[in-house]
RNA sequence: GCGCACGUAGCUCAGUUGGUUAGAGCGCGUCGCUGAUAACGACGAGGUCCGUGGUUCGAAUCCACGCGUGCGCACCA
């Protein structure tokens, strides 16, 4: 037995219940318990960081990530849903740092380093509650009771054993690498925090010669907009391809050699002409010596030569080499290299250290000292600032006649994003690297397998980034993270990698465990992972295998936290020291999803890691097959015109100003604060009511928009009308008393077609009315349609077919079908076919829906099947329902769809000739353009005539007086045949008469035309007829039919509109009096219209039936007024502009 | 500067391998329905498909250039 539900439901209530509902039942493992055994699909969780407040970012990724693991999970497959934690890294001592009020490394220091990473573990967990319960909130179902934690000691070891392994194969290496350094502040910032921090500025450019040793009066000319870098000059550089000109400057001594082809453009810089001698390719220039504009090495080392490895000497540096980077786009053609200060400079200077014999190269020069001041190298300048140098060594330069020419270059330079004043610089820096670079074919094979979505991504955006790979930078100078697993042997330098603690332990001699003991010992709250952190593992030192009596002690590096997210699909089962057998089911992930925001960060960091520790093992892809890659989300706000008042919602900005507001959208910032919290939606409007419009407002790779609006928006137009459907058959469904599936006698499960079959009202499809066959037809379609575009993750695809199916079934179905519910009879099978369709459409929307608006179909389940027993407990521990019970029906489907059509323009014709429905009308013509459904419309006129309002209705699909035809060529068939003479052939079709034609294709079966001479024929499929209306008719034209009215009114007509004016008074009035919908009721009607009274005597019998009136008395009055004796039921009103007065009582309850 | 993506109605977005009348939802306007009822529905107005040029019988769709927006990369000396 169904109980009626209201319609004003309150979605956010109803999710909170159901969430109780899904943990008190344990919902979600028994969702994966019915599926053990299963295949799996394999679905990894990017790790968040719980160290800051989840936003309403996070809910689409986490909406996305829970769509398809709960279709998969419908779909028979095992999904694990194991979620994660990134706990490591720069954010998380930043946040200490803020807390703490301090944030140099000395500060850190002195702070200490144990206490420090004691709470760096703890504030990891500060915001854990609210991503838990937002995760929650949103209906995603992972398990968060078993979730990977990056700093957990399985988790590290994991990391460690994926190291060990690179190092072993010599992937990890030390190296000296030019990075981006704060020098204000001490330290290297990461490539993100540069990108944040660029800004425009114009600095100083010069133009400097360099004069030839071995060619007198002849200089090089090289550009650089860092005169601070020339003391610590080594090479210059041109391209072997580039043509080079010896010029003559009038004003200079000396003759200047630049790239041929900027001869003229450095001229026009100078205003003076040069006069090229000779020219030369560069090739020719590569191994000439010059003398460096400074000398405070040169003096020393300008002689020094060097044993090559191809045998002989040569000058070790201040050599022109060739550089493949050296372009004309700019400068001189010739580049000055700074290999301390710049990295494509530092590449150059290892490559010529390579061609020379070990010891005999060059070595890096450096006037700058970290603090970003000259050294006591460069005496001129000792403790000046680089920047604030710039302006004496160009006044040096001149004075020394090495200044050719200088000028302001505008450009775009990297700040400190924390302390914006301070320039960054490039400074060489030891650190660790993975040599990546020597995977990047490999990487690049591995991502082309990938199903990337959108498409382009693979070659586009990521591939693009494979292709201009570095060598991943892995040691961090800090304290919060995982520990490079390198020993060094104090004596030789020689170094070896360790996999765990547990080898670790095993190693000879080893010592310092001692120190972590007596830390846990002091307090025992520490938490055991702990021990393989900064500073306890630093304690542990063993004996060296490389000289005896040497200690091995680790490196004091940690490592990119980017790593240990990358790494998690194997660190996830502390694999392989533990969880071998979970990683091997486990891996690659069938599916993975997070912002675009991630194809460098954790896209990236997985693939490459998988790819140099797996290689083909498994074959490619891995370490995941499908990616989604989302969108950003934007922030919308609204604020006054002046823009004193920001970022307001649309109510606060409609209060406070009126509607004196702008709407203004962009990206999310926490520090502007111009979102709401998602918990807010929640509470408003429902998880679902976020995810539907999440998922059906655009493809997923699109950014979109967190507007509330747009959410609140998008409740009506697909959960609430389902909702109403669902109310609908439960009021009716309870007034009847209709059983349902409860009348089944044997085991119930998931209420499929076949177990709805056992009903004994439950008839064959076949044997219900065609619109019941229409319904269940397009229930079939859509269910295989929503499959096919879920298997292939199109989610915003399926989410159309989703809301199509709901739109028909609520505006067609329902209404069309109202009257068979109202019928008296109860067990009149019509009926009970009515309430079977609905159940069933119901029951299986609420399958299709479930993953989508996991709460809502939860619901409706539940009610649905509320008192059955032995049915599945939730919706989503159903099978999804692929459409395989019921043969979908294509051509009834298309001829509905053509019967919705008329229909729609029947209305439009009455809406321009301003014919209201209730108005009946005797007769409408309805022309086609094909007679292919004309018996099959004809069958069906009295769905047309009721929707219309209308007595008779008449098909045609030849000539009619309403209708012109003009024939147009199908331009798909004929254009690959006729090519260029469409045109034509298009104006003679449309210069002849249409009706003419269309005559000699029914006689001939094809139409023949000559067009430049030549002949054509035409047959039925190369032609399309197009209709349209004739002026002057009440009509309504669409793309194959034309319907038009006959607007006569007959006063019989008249009276029939009248009485269904009445109707609508008299029902009006049941519902203000509150009238159940099964009271009697008495009517008596006054009037002192004659003709009224006699229009409502004439349609007696149709007003009692359709009002559930026993009585019906029309009351003419003679008498000036129609107030009868102000008796309280009695009612003042207007009907076909006369006064009436309607009396209405209550009879009898049913 | 380079790369990738995007640019379609007032707003948010669809638009299949190029096919000649470009769609949806919201908003707006008009109206209807009234036994799902503080719900619902219909109809309508609204478009130089960013611009220019090209390919083609035919371009929102393909190509080139430009403009604009977003993101990423980058002191390419």
């Amino acid at each position: 037995m169904f109980r009626a539900v209201k319609t004003d439901v309150k979605f956010p209530n109803q999710e909170e219940s159901i969430l109780k509902f899904w943990k008190d039942n344990d919902i979600y493992k028994k969702s994966l318990l019915l599926r053990h055994g299963s295949k799996p699909f394999v679905f990894f969780e990017g790790p968040p960081t719980a160290n800051g407040l989840p936003h309403p970012g996070h809910c689409l990724t986490r909406a996305i990530k829970d769509l398809f693991p709960r279709y998969r999970t419908m779909r028979g497959y095992l999904c694990n849903r194991k979620a994660g934690w990134d706990t490591h890294g720069l954010p998380v001592e930043v946040e200490v740092c803020k807390e703490l009020g301090i944030h140099s490394k000395e500060e850190i220091e002195a702070f200490g380093v144990e206490p420090f990473i004691a709470k760096c573990q703890q504030s990891v967990w500060r915001y854990m509650r609210e991503w838990e319960r937002v995760t929650e909130r949103l209906g995603f179902w992972i398990d968060l009771s078993e979730a990977y934690v990056t700093y957990h000691q399985s988790f590290v070891e994991s990391v460690w054993w994926s190291l060990k392994n690179l190092f072993d194969r010599g992937l990890l290496y030390r190296g000296h690498k030019i990075v981006w350094w704060w020098a204000q502040g001490g330290t290297a910032l990461s490539s993100g925090e540069v990108g944040q921090g660029y800004r425009e500025v114009a600095d100083p450019s010069v133009y400097v010669r360099f004069p030839l040793v071995d060619e007198p009066n002849t200089s090089l000319v090289v550009w650089t907009t860092t005169p601070w870098t020339l003391p610590s000059n080594q090479f210059a550089a041109v391209h072997e391809g580039i043509k080079y000109a010896y010029c003559r400057d009038p004003e200079s001594k000396d003759t200047l050699i630049v790239a041929a082809d900027l001869v003229q453009t450095l001229g026009e810089k100078i205003k003076r002409e040069l006069t090229v001698l000779k020219t030369v390719s560069g090739s020719e220039l590569v191994g000439r010596r010059y003398v460096p504009p400074f000398d405070y090495y040169y003096s020393k080392m300008g002689m020094q030569l060097g044993s090559l490895l191809a045998g002989g000497e040569q000058h070790t540096q201040w050599r022109v080499v060739h550089a493949d980077f050296v372009t004309i786009d700019s400068g001189t053609g010739i580049v000055h290299l700074a290999p301390a200060f710049g990295e494509v400079d530092y590449e150059v200077l290892m490559a010529q250290k390579a061609i020379f014999a070990q010891g005999q190269g060059p070595g890096l020069i450096c006037a700058v000292g970290p603090d970003g001041k000259f050294t006591s190298d460069a005496p001129d300048y000792q403790g000046v600032w680089v920047k604030d140098a710039d302006r004496p060594i160009s006044r040096s330069l001149r004075e020394r006649g090495l200044l050719w020419h200088q000028e302001q270059y505008v450009h775009d330079y990297p700040f400190c994003w924390r302390a914006s004043e301070d320039p960054l610089i490039q400074y060489p820096r030891e650190s660790w690297f993975i040599r990546t670079t020597a995977f990047r074919d490999a990487m690049l094979e591995n991502n082309s397998k990938i199903g990337w979505l959108p498409e382009h991504i693979g070659p586009g955006r990521f591939g693009n980034f494979l292709e201009s790979n570095v060598d991943w930078a892995l040691s961090r100078e800090r304290y919060w993270g995982t520990p490079l697993p390198v020993w060094v042997c104090q004596a030789t330098g020689k170094m070896e990698s360790i996999g765990s603690y547990e080898e670790l332990l095993a190693k000879p001699g080893v010592q310092g465990t001692e120190v972590w003991l007596r830390a846990k010992e002091a307090n025992p709250e520490l938490a055991e992972d702990l021990k393989v952190h900064k500073p306890y593992i630093d304690a542990v030192t063993y004996q060296s295998p490389f000289a005896s009596g040497a200690r091995m002690q680790r490196v004091s590096e940690v490592i990119d936290c980017w790593y240990d997210s990358g790494a998690m699909p194997f660190a996830q089962w502390g694999y392989p020291h533990t969880g071998k057998e979970q990683f091997e089911s486990q891996f690659p992930a069938d599916f993975i999803s997070e912002a675009i925001d991630q194809t460098r960060g954790w896209f990236y960091s997985q693939l490459a890691i998988s790819t140099m520790l797996f290689g083909k093992q498994p074959e490619y892809p891995h370490p995941f097959k499908n990616c989604i890659v989302l969108g950003l989300m934007l922030a919308e706000w609204y604020e006054s015109k002046d823009g004193k008042q920001r970022f307001l919602t649309e109510e606060d900005a409609r209060g406070a100003l009126g509607g004196d507001f702008v709407q203004k959208t962009g990206k999310m910032s926490k520090q502007l604060r111009n979102y709401r919290s998602p918990q807010e939606i929640f509470d408003r409007y429902g998880a679902d009511a976020l995810r539907w419009y999440l998922f059906a407002n655009q493809a997923p790779w699109n950014s979109i928009l967190y507007s509330e609006r747009a959410i609140r928006d998008s409740i009506p137009e697909f959960m609430l009308r389902l909702w109403n459907v669902f109310s609908f058959f439960t009021i009716y469904a309870e007034i009847d008393g209709f059983a349902g599936p409860s009348e089944i006698q044997g085991g119930l499960d998931q209420l499929d077609a076949s177990e709805l079959a056992r009903a004994k009202t439950y008839r064959p499809v076949s044997d219900r009315s065609e619109l019941d066959r229409w319904i269940l037809s397009e229930l079939g379609t859509t269910c295989r349609d929503v499959v096919g575009k879920m298997d292939r993750y199109d989610s915003y695809g399926a989410c159309e077919s989703l809301h199509a199916f709901v739109d028909a079934l609520s505006n067609w179905y329902v209404r069309r079908n109202r009257a068979r519910y109202w019928s008296s009879d109860k067990q009149d099978q019509d009926k009970l076919d009515a309430y079977w369709t609905l159940y069933e459409c119901l029951v299986v929307t609420s399958k299709l829906i479930a993953p989508f608006t996991p709460f809502l179909a939860e619901a409706l389940w539940g009610q649905l099947t509320s008192g059955l027993a032995g049915v599945r407990q939730s919706v989503h521990l159903c099978d999804y329902p692929t459409g395989d019970f019921a043969a979908s029906d294509v051509l009834l489907n298309e001829r509905m769809g053509l019967l919705r059509q008329i229909a729609s323009l029947g209305r439009s014709a009455r809406m321009d000739s301003k014919l209201k429905v209730r108005q009946p009308l005797s007769r409408v013509e309805v022309t086609l353009a094909s007679d292919s459904h004309i018996d099959w419309l004809v069958s069906h006129d009295d769905i047309v005539r009721e929707e219309l309002n209308v007595k008779e209705i008449h098909y045609t699909s030849g000539s009619s007086p309403f209708v012109t035809y003009s024939v147009q060529p199908n331009f798909r068939n004929l254009g690959p045949r006729v090519g260029p003479l469409l045109p034509k052939l298009k104006a003679a079709l449309g210069a002849a008469s249409g009706a003419e034609l269309m005559d000699q294709m029914s006689r001939n079966g094809k139409i023949v035309l000559a067009i430049d001479g030549k002949e054509l024929q035409l047959d039925g499929q190369d032609i399309q007829v197009r209709l349209s209306a004739k002026e002057g008719w009440a009509a309504a034209q669409g793309k194959s039919c034309v319907v038009a009215l006959n607007t006569e009114l007959t006063p019989e007509l008249i009276r029939d509109g009248i009485a269904k004016d009445a109707i609508r008074l008299i029902q009006d009035l049941r519902k203000r009096r509150q009238c159940n919908y099964t009271d009697r009721i008495a009517i008596k009607v006054f009037t002192k219209n004659s003709e009224l009274a006699q229009a409502l005597e004439a349609n007696r019998q149709l007003i009692a039936s359709e009002t559930l009136a026993s009585n019906l008395d029309v009351v003419v009055l003679s008498s000036e007024s129609i107030e009868v004796g102000g008796s309280p039921q009695c009612e003042l009103t207007e009907l076909a502009d006369e006064q009436i007065a309607i009396e209405l009582k209550v009879v009898a309850g049913d």
